[in-house]
DNA sequence: CATATTGGTAAGTAGTGACTTACAGTAAGT
DNA sequence: ACTTACTGTAAGTCACTACTTACCAATATG
């Protein structure tokens, strides 16, 4: 049940743009806030969302803190969807075969 | 850029259980309605916002509205993650490699 | 040791969105 | 035709959340 996290940390699109920069390479607090068109408080509490969620995580170095991607949440993320393709759309194809039928 | 619909879709809880529930077998605006705890008008607003992403479609049938799952919305989900997997995983091991090295 | 950097947290605000009830429309049954 | 069943839309409300400024703690720098 902890792909609910993830979706909701990638529903917001201040939060996917912090994401997707950090792909790059590992960014500071600072330097994500510069590339983005909100303050640093608001980077720093989506940030925070994006850590329980386990997309990103954070390496402390002295003064900084050092953010990085972390591949956890995507893994919980694709696990959710491909479970849909295992027993879920089995289940979607035999209706239409079903309905097809008659 | 159409991930974005996907992601808002899948973020609400109540969402999701119809969309799951729809992973079943098609279903009615009615039918979902009662196997959750909100009210009709309610589902259909949801079901709006799952089939402007793509995740759900209709079949009139006279009097009733059958929905569907439609897999167009979960495929455009699935790319998004697997762009995470080529380039943009390669730049990050990258990155690691490179901060290994000092 | 004093000051500047860096970043997390608190508190308050505005906008969004999920929900409700009320209403309208269309197809089916009698 | 008239009523019943099924669904979408309108309008209004409440909660949540993304944002701001202000403040505080910790490390680096002179």
């Amino acid at each position: 049940m902890a792909y609910a996290e993830v979706f909701t940390a990638l529903a917001d699109p201040t939060r996917r743009h912090i994401f997707e920069a950090l792909l790059e390479h590992p960014k500071t607090v600072g330097e994500l806030a510069e590339s983005q068109p909100v303050s640093r408080p608001a980077v720093s509490q989506h940030l925070k969302v994006l850590r329980s969620a386990s997309l990103v995580s954070v390496e402390p170095q002295g003064n900084r803190r050092l953010y990085l991607i972390k591949r956890d949440g995507l893994n919980v993320l694709r696990q959710y969807l491909d479970s849909f393709w295992s027993d879920a759309l089995s289940a979607y194809g035999a209706e239409i075969a079903r309905r097809h039928e008659k």
